[in-house]
DNA sequence: TCCACATAATCAGTACACTGACTATCTCTG
DNA sequence: CAGAGATAGTCAGTGTACTGATTATGTGGA
């Protein structure tokens, strides 16, 4: 069997993609806060005081990772972790004045970042390949995850 | 400022697309081996006897990456770490024979793997997704290392 | 030849990302 | 109301992935 082409697969280069990205972030958008911490923060700003588990959700995070992350946050101050009163199982997150001022700065700077990740693309390249993307992403992710389903085909 | 749509951004889309990779592999290709481990030995079959720092250029890990990740395949006698006795400072990686007959096994199934990655999208889009991945990748890779440069403009 | 510089690998520290086991809490049903 | 099952979160363990500091080795020029 001879070595295969990597260029080829998919999943090799969703790797690279991704630690490119990676590495953009750290010196375009933020040194500091992470692209799945920012992630967070913009899922809070949408919709303040979520619980843990569905913000995880929300950004595709499990409840390990979102957990770690809400960790991080936290310390820094830019967001605080409530228990429920309603549920004690779960954990409110709200965001501080600090966490939301940290978000407008660096929303800017994200839209920078992805227009030079695309500028090898041409406009209607960079809408295929975001659609792509997406249609890809959202199809392995019902492969694992049978239960949140489009509109269609409610599960037994 | 209000949240943004992360669904328009190409970072975070690579980020659940790796996830969702990750996943399929386990499942289809190997619980054992990992993508990159599979990359390494992919190279070592192209090119036996590389040293370690030129395997993980070649797949995309940085020299403290690569190192973990021959650690382990190394412990599992899936290849064997040699110093050069040219020169010092490097390790030659060489396979071993349940190496080669791994990288056998798993070369189907990440066929296999592909395809169902790349369902959703037709054989047109498939071809497409690929050179987008591949060239936003490139882009973003020789940003950080204007090194290893395209056969034109060879760095002063 | 010796010393400055470059290079390959290692190490410590940080940050995702996942699984499987466990705890705490809630809810529904008998 | 009690116990069964579901749910939210934590914890331990594994595996990328990166930076910055350190160590060992090679190489080229004064």
């Amino acid at each position: 069997m001879p070595a295969l082409d990597l260029s080829t697969h998919p999943g090799h280069l969703a790797r690279r993609l991704q630690q490119a990205h990676t590495l953009l972030w750290t010196t375009i958008v933020s040194e500091d806060v992470t692209s799945p911490q920012f992630a967070v923060l913009n899922t809070l700003v949408g919709e303040d005081g979520l619980d843990q588990r569905t913000v995880g959700e929300r950004v595709g995070l499990d409840r390990s990772t979102i957990a770690e992350v809400v960790r991080r946050l936290a310390a820094r101050g830019l967001l605080d972790k409530i228990r429920d009163a309603r549920d004690g199982r779960r954990a409110v997150l709200r965001l501080t004045g600090e966490g939301t001022a940290l978000h407008r700065r660096l929303s800017g700077r994200t839209a920078r970042m992805n227009q030079i990740f695309l500028a090898p693309l041409s406009p209607q390249e960079r809408s295929t390949f975001l659609e792509l993307l997406q249609r890809v992403s959202d199809a392995a992710e019902e492969l694992r995850d049978p239960a949140a389903r489009p509109p269609d085909e409610p599960a037994p």
